[in-house]
DNA sequence: CTGAAAGCGCTAACAC
DNA sequence: GTGTTAGCGCTTTCAG
């Protein structure tokens, strides 16, 4: 019930001790007799001495806080890096703020700004999808002044030299075509996705693109839909009524969704003659039976983590690499059973 | 590039003034003349003058930062709980830190031990379902032998002496039951559920319960289906096969999920004779059309936020409250269409 | 093995 | 309007 915490100085005089000896045994110095260990540590606890973190922080300089920058928290692949995060770190001792850009400049600059100010021992973060399109520096500029330590993943970064972790999207899409193709027998494929990531979007079309060239499909004005939510799903019903394709490749999760709810009206003649693959891990794949590659987003979170440390420890400004994480295709039915396809 | 960061001292040198001058004059207090702080402002900008927070918040003895203790962040109720937290704090200037629990009594303890000791300006909590299930207090303790302020979310606690924000899972049941016996001419309504938030789901079958008796409805043994997800699934297929139930409320989102699941499989002849509710927000209504019941998780962070520092303002260790949020029932249908229909 | 002392960078009471 | 000063609680040389 006391509020005003003990001190080291109060302790000291308990023990008829210097602050610097109570320091050193609290910290387990080999500069201290074990007796003297053991009376201060007795001391400590029986009057609920706690360190005051703030002070020691400021003292040395260093939090064991880590930043995290993220778009949204209620995307289901930035909780996951989130968790993966959050597991590494708590592992290894830091602690770790959050805050959200909501995918704008002005939000992520001030969030950045006031985690620049020596609160945090290094940075984590998944730039906002205004600051890439704009390619603006105007977030960015802050944390890269003070030279905070920092790891970027999820969406790629060209202006930033930093390590980078990011999905394989390219290879990804490829994957998922081969799949349709070789594996379902699909010769039309339609490539499907909203606006929302349109950095990651532009190159999950790439490896789309090169993968029809690649096993020769046709490829037309129509083989890849990207729009907005609402146009999507009309785009969708067109293409679906028209029956022209065989395979459908969702980008991303909303895709996948709107997808979902327009093929559940559809008769069972109808659906039999559709293959779909999509992006995403299982917990989103509750409704059509389809092939999937999960990102592995909590993996892409501990590694982002691991990253950032070992630069912490070991300040070196040079040899940043941008590894991208491949996906695990995975095969999903609807009795919630999972099959690994490939690795 | 520079690394090492200007001081109040280094910029009081180059201005030839007191330190304490411009510490004041960056804090714009009206001491100070108005041509004495442009100046400082100017040579601040210049020398890119950034202050130390850390020392700052030592000083002041106020961090400006909130911790918040989740059981997990890959659940979307958390996720979107966090999410208004976020937003309410980063509104008023505050920060978060986030650490999870993972369900755990222990590291649940090990957390909130590190979040106490001065980091934090206030706690925000859900409790692990181990906490509350074996009511122990070795995690609370901790912060509450502190006093920080704090306020829990989301699950009951009832060993802890604080402000609460709760949803009001009792009504939100009886409700789901009134819409299925009344709108949908439901008489034989069962309820499901898993056995990951157990402390909430007896709350929901209590309501439940009093709504089937309220409404004068049949119970069995078999109207309340609680399993670990395994079981669940095998339990709700014979039910569905048995034909007994026109109703089946969800009382958890992985409960509909699975539900879900065993349902698309089915002829359109039995899906016609089911109708089904559930709790949950329209993220996570992607398959079924349903009614559902919105736990407004975003409201519940923001208002926890808010209610946290009004308690850090005006710090009144009395008259803690306990507040129930009511849901919103909406009714979901496949094209993504929503529709209120309380409230 | 223990203690004295400096000081991290800042704020705020008080003096001028 | 500006400067002086004390000190937040801790770590860390350096002396003894």
């Amino acid at each position: 019930m006391t509020n005003k915490r003990t001190t080291l100085r109060e302790l000291s005089q308990l023990l008829g001790l210097s602050i610097s000896t109570v320091s050193k045994a609290l910290s387990d110095s080999k500069e201290i007799s074990e007796k003297t260990k053991e009376r201060v540590r007795e001391t400590a606890v029986i009057y609920n001495y706690r360190q005051n973190k703030l002070a020691s922080c400021f003292r040395t300089g260093s939090t064991k806080v880590i930043g995290v920058v993220v778009p949204t928290l209620t995307d289901i692949f930035f909780s996951e890096v989130l968790s993966g995060i959050e597991r590494y770190l708590s592992a290894n001792g830091y602690a770790m703020m959050v805050a959200v850009s909501d995918d704008s400049i002005s939000k992520e600059a001030k969030v950045l700004k006031s985690l620049s100010n020596g609160f945090v021992d290094g940075l984590i973060i998944s730039n906002a999808q205004e600051t890439l399109v704009k390619a603006s520096n105007k977030s960015m500029s802050v944390p890269i002044n003070d030279g905070i330590p920092m790891v970027l993943f999820g969406r790629k970064n060209p202006m930033v030299k930093c390590d980078q972790i990011l999905n394989d999207f390219s290879t990804v899409s490829f994957q998922l075509v081969e799949y349709l193709h070789r594996g379902q027998k699909c010769n039309n494929i339609v490539a499907i996705g909203t606006e929302d990531d349109i950095i990651n979007t532009r190159v999950k079309i790439d490896g789309f693109k090169q993968a029809l060239n690649f096993f020769g499909l046709p490829q037309t004005l129509n083989s890849v839909l990207i729009y907005q939510k609402a146009d999507l799903i009309r785009k969708i019903s067109i293409v679906i009524e028209e029956g022209k394709f065989d395979g459908i490749l969702c980008l991303d999760y909303e895709s996948y969704n709107l997808l979902s709810g327009i093929l559940t009206g559809l008769s069972a003649e109808v659906l039999d003659n559709i293959q779909v693959a999509t992006l995403g891990n299982t917990n989103l794949l509750k409704r059509l039976p389809c092939a999937s590659i999960d990102l592995q987003a909590e993996k892409i979170g501990q590694l982002t983590a691991k990253t950032l440390l070992k630069r912490i420890k070991a300040k070196r400004y040079k040899d940043y690499f941008t590894k991208l994480i491949e996906g695990n295709l995975i095969n999903y039915d609807l009795n919630g059973n999972i099959e690994l396809i490939l690795c």
